[in-house]
Parts: C-alpha cells; structure tokens; sequence
DNA sequence: TTGTAGGCGTTATCAT
DNA sequence: ATGATAACGCCTACAA
C-alpha cells in the first residue's frame, strides 16, 4: 500500500490551504477572473494541479443557477430521424459549452410527458419531439418546461421556438414528381395517423388532388418502419395503382425489399418513392427517388432558436425546414 | 396583466413557511422518509402543490453527492453501432433511474480524453466508447473517471468493467461459413487499422489461417461506411478472391451496391459478408449474410456491470458477447 | 489585490 | 414526531 490515493477529491477548499489564500482566490484563479498578482495565480494553479482538484460541477451549478445542460426527448431512440436530431443538437449544443441530457419514452405518449418535465429539471431548456402527445398534455409541457423548443410539432404560442421539416412541402413535390411521369393513381403509404407530420402530409395529400384533379390518390394506414413497408405490398398491389408514396424511406426500403420477393418490377410496374433520404436511399436496388430532408440541419437550427431563447431574445416564430427531390431509380413512367 | 406567474421557483423554504413547518420536515415529506403526522403531510403536499413546488435536482444532487447520470462517450454519433449502445444504455439505466448525458467526439481522438474526463465531471459515472485511443491516454482516463465502464475495449486492470463484442469469434464463423461452401481465396476489407476491433478481427484472421491452412485471406483497409465499401469494388475484383468478408455491414452493403452497378453476380461471382446484422442487412438486394451481434444487449450489459461497480460490489472481469452466424443470399458457393 | 461572509436549495444530524 | 443547525462545494458582493 504505498501509494496512498487521496479518498476524497480535493475541494477549493483543500487547494486554498495548500497555497495559502482564501477561497475566492482560488476561485478567481480557476476561473481566470479579475486579476490576481501573478505570483499567487501561479501558487494556486500549482497547489491545483497538486491536488489534481476539479471544480465540483454539481456545486457550481447550484451556485450559478444554470447547468448547461440541456435535455433532449425523443419517442424513439431507434429511429434514424431521432437520432439525427440528437447528433444535430449535441453537436451544436456542444460549440456553445451546453452538454446534452438524453430521454427515450420508447414511444409511450403517456410517458412523454413525465419524462419531459422530469428531464427538464436537471437541466436549462428542452427539446422536445413529441409527435403523437395529445395538445392538452402538449399545454401543460409547454407550461411546466420552458425555455423548451419543440420539434416537428408546431403550436399557436409564438413564444416557444419551433423547427420542423415541411414534410406537406416533401409530399408535393414527389406528387408532382409522379404525376409529370404520367401517373394518375397513386397510392399513399400513411404513418401512424395520430402523428403531427402526419396530418402535414395528409394535408398536402389534399392540396395535390386540388393541383391535380385527375389524379386518384388511395390512401393507407401503417407504421413507420421497415417492416410495416414489408407488409403493405398486398395492400398496394391490390389497388392497381403504379405508384406509391410511402410514408418515409423506411417504409419505402422495405415495401421494395417485399415486391422483390414478389418479382414486382420496379419502376416498371410500380413506382416507389420516399421521404428522408437516409443514407440507405442511395444503395437499395433500385436506387430509391426520395425527398431529401436536411435533419442534422433541422438539430442545428433547433438548438440555435432555443439557445435563443434561453437568452432571453425575442422569439422568431417557427421555423420550416424545406426539402429537394431526389430522383432515382425507383420511380419512372406508369406501366401502360 | 391578471396572472402574476411566480418570477421564482418556489424553494423549499417557500413550502415550509406556507405549511408552517420547518423545511426538515417538507423534506421529509417530499422523500416519503420517516413517518410524519398525517395531517402535517397533508398539509405539506396541499402547500407544494399550490406553489406547485419541485425540489431541485441541483441542489439535491450537491447534498447527496450523487448525480443519478451517467455519461456515454461515443466517437460517432451517426455510427448505428454506437447509436444502439446508446439506446441500450439509456433504457437499461432509466430502469434504475438514471440519466444518460451524451458525449460525440466527432471521432478526434485526440478530443476522447478531455471529452471523456469534462462528462464524467457532471455524473456519476462513465460509459467509454473509445476505440482508438492510444493506450497512454486510455491509462489516464481509467485514472481520472473512475467508476468507469469500457466498451469494445478491454484493458488488463480487472477493476473496471468491460464488455466487449467478441469479433474474433464472429470473423471466425464467417470464414469456416465460407470455407464450408468451397471458398478458398477471401479478401477482408479491415477497417481503421489503430481500432482495437478490427485488432480483434486480424487476429481471429491469423486464427483461421492455421486452422485452413489451405486459405487465402488478402487483407485491405478501408472505412467503417457506406462509402468505403463502395468504393473498394475495385480493389476487390482485382484480386481474384471469389469471397469477401468485410468489416461490418455498412462496408458490405455499400460493396453489394458497387458490385450491382458493375453487374458483378452476388454471390455467382462473389460472395460477400458482414458483421452486424443491421436492420437494412434483410433487405439489401441480395440480403446479406452476416453475423449478428446483440448490440442492444450490449448496452444494457455494460450498464448493469457498471452499476455494479458503483455500488462497490466487486469486478466481474470482461464479457464477451457472441455473435450468430445469418446465412442469407449474399454468400453461396464460389464459381468455378 | 485579497479576504470575509453569506447564499444557492437540499439533506442529515442532532436535540427536543 | 418535529425543528434548529450544520454541511455539500462553489461563487460573489462587500469590505479591507
């Protein structure tokens, strides 16, 4: 046992006895504040480094008020869009000396909330993406956290900083897209209805038809997934449509895997395309027609507007982020 | 101007004082600690609800000493393999009510070490995923953050807690696979040399070559992305090998992707594998044979063994978590 | 320039 | 069962 390690962690408190001056001293020194003779500074960062002491962050964030930290709430932790979101805030989060708090409410909408309010307590603001949370939780959330910015989700109170992806933007374009190649009867791939960009789409849905009388649009509940794309081949087939709008990337990557199975030719016989343009897009078979959403983007301007916001500037109103086509292999002319 | 929101959050000196009792017993009540009178605590509650009193978590975690958060330290956000450690972690955690705080490096190296000790300085402890950090440093920050918990990186020191997917055994199953169907001349597309991974996946490649002497394995070294794959077709075809093992599923399905728009057959021609078993690696065109590797568990591993250690429990030596062989379309006899 | 003293909001140790 | 009172470790007027 020689080496006899120093069980507790040295506090200012340790350091302002080894070099022999006051507290605050020390805590001036360590925080490079006003001027100190340099012959002390010196004595202090020595008797520091001695001691190896680390200012307790926990202390100083009770003696400042502030954390900065700020906590990040995702219904799914699993979703590349989420985590996008994640990557996007924590990095922008980070330039600004701001560490990110991470909640996953596993998409429990009832869970949400709790783990918003209770994430925002440790914590100087909230991000918070809470697509499918009812608007009379969303209220009381909004009262009980601020400064809270909300994503993909936009509300009345202009006070609150808001960013979301123009997905009714996306939707039109792709239907443009389709009907410029000649389509007339399309089939809409819907997410889980409940969800705000959902409802976005569906608008847009709307507005094409308007656009576009001729155009026959069936529309379809699923999920969000892989797997849900998997299952609506039968669905889609059945309706004779030559194109499909899925609901995201996810959805359209896995209806293609599933028509392959069924040796359904695509663009050929059906058109597929998506919305996201994740990564995966790019190296399906066939190269899959998408929107391209710009989501590390979409985490950036979030924690700008809430940082924002946190300094008490006035609020800018929401933010809408928009997309571009990107046009592959998976859509074309309609079978004739 | 009718509602006058509080400016200050209620203290609990604010509920003491309302309920007429003294801040002792608030807290008391609050923690559902000793048995206080019931209609003091009525009393209590009906006065913190008014104000609609939180403790603070800032001032709770300085007079505990304990920050109920830990920190993940990843050097990639955007890497799925990081991202499902992440979530493992976060959910395993939650379970024993603890915070996860996001550390991303943005894979500089150089940027582990302080990223790794500033994170730990805000929780209780540490989650390092730290794959290329030198030894040197790595001996450092097992000084400075203890408890810690490595991942995918195993040290000597039997103290700190280790999990670690076992990739030899996984390259090991992936080259008798191939040899089982005939292959006798592989390439394996390594990943970034200074990882301790890919040292895993060299060694279990040494492994197999004396155990099929007969084998030839040329070895490259690319990326860990989409990307990398794509762009080391060249390299591959040009080398004869009628098998590839690449360095996980990314490499492979951005090399599956090259190989169709060079109408390489897949596998007539060449049989490619992964490691991994990511989502995308079932609908990938051919599905892709590889071996999956239970990366939620992962993190639910490393959290276990690392609360483990903070309660003080004694150290349970390294795990090692295996990998199961996904035999799919993507590899199948050589040509001939 | 430096030190003294009080405060940040809780919890915990004692008395009572 | 309840209430003073002292930590917890740091920051910051204010005083010297």
């Amino acid at each position: 046992m020689s080496s006899t390690t120093p069980q507790r962690r040295a506090t200012i408190a340790d350091v302002a006895a080894r070099a022999e001056v006051s507290r605050a001293t020390v805590s001036r020194v360590m925080n490079g504040l006003s001027t100190v003779e340099p012959g002390i500074a010196e004595r202090v960062r020595a008797a520091a480094a001695d001691l190896s002491y680390r200012p307790s962050e926990t202390a100083r964030n009770l003696s400042l008020g502030r954390t900065h930290t700020v906590a990040v709430v995702v219904p799914d932790l699993g979703n590349p869009m989420f985590q996008a979101i994640l990557r996007g805030v924590t990095r922008a989060a980070a330039e600004d000396g701001y560490r990110v708090l991470v909640g996953d409410t596993q998409e429990s909408a009832a869970a949400e909330m709790d783990a918003a309010i209770e994430a925002r307590r440790r914590c100087d603001a909230l991000v918070l993406c809470a697509p499918r949370m009812d608007d009379d939780r969303l209220a009381q959330v909004l009262g009980a956290t601020a400064p809270l910015a909300l994503v993909n989700r936009v509300v009345a109170d202009e006070d609150v900083p808001q960013v979301a992806m123009d997905y009714g933007q996306a939707i039109g374009l792709i239907i443009d897209h389709l009907e410029g190649w000649g389509h007339r009867h399309l089939v809409y791939l819907g997410g889980p209805t409940a969800s705000a960009s959902n409802r976005l789409r569906i608008a847009a849905l709307d507005a094409a038809t308007r656009r576009h009388p001729e155009l026959r649009i069936d529309r379809f509940t699923t999920g969000a997934g892989l797997e849900d794309g998997w299952s609506s081949a039968d669905l889609v087939m059945g309706t004779g449509a030559t194109a499909v709008v899925a609901y995201n990337d996810l959805v359209a990557l896995g209806l293609l895997s599933r028509l392959r199975e069924l040796e359904v030719a695509v663009p050929g016989r059906l058109s597929v395309v998506g919305v996201d343009d994740i990564p995966y897009a790019r190296f399906s078979d066939p190269t899959l027609t998408t929107v391209s959403v710009p989501q590390d983007e979409l985490g950036a301007a979030v924690w700008r507007r809430l940082h924002h916001a946190m300094d008490g500037l006035p609020p800018e109103g929401p933010l809408w982020l928009e997309g571009a086509l990107q046009a592959r292999e998976s859509s074309g002319p309609p079978a004739r």
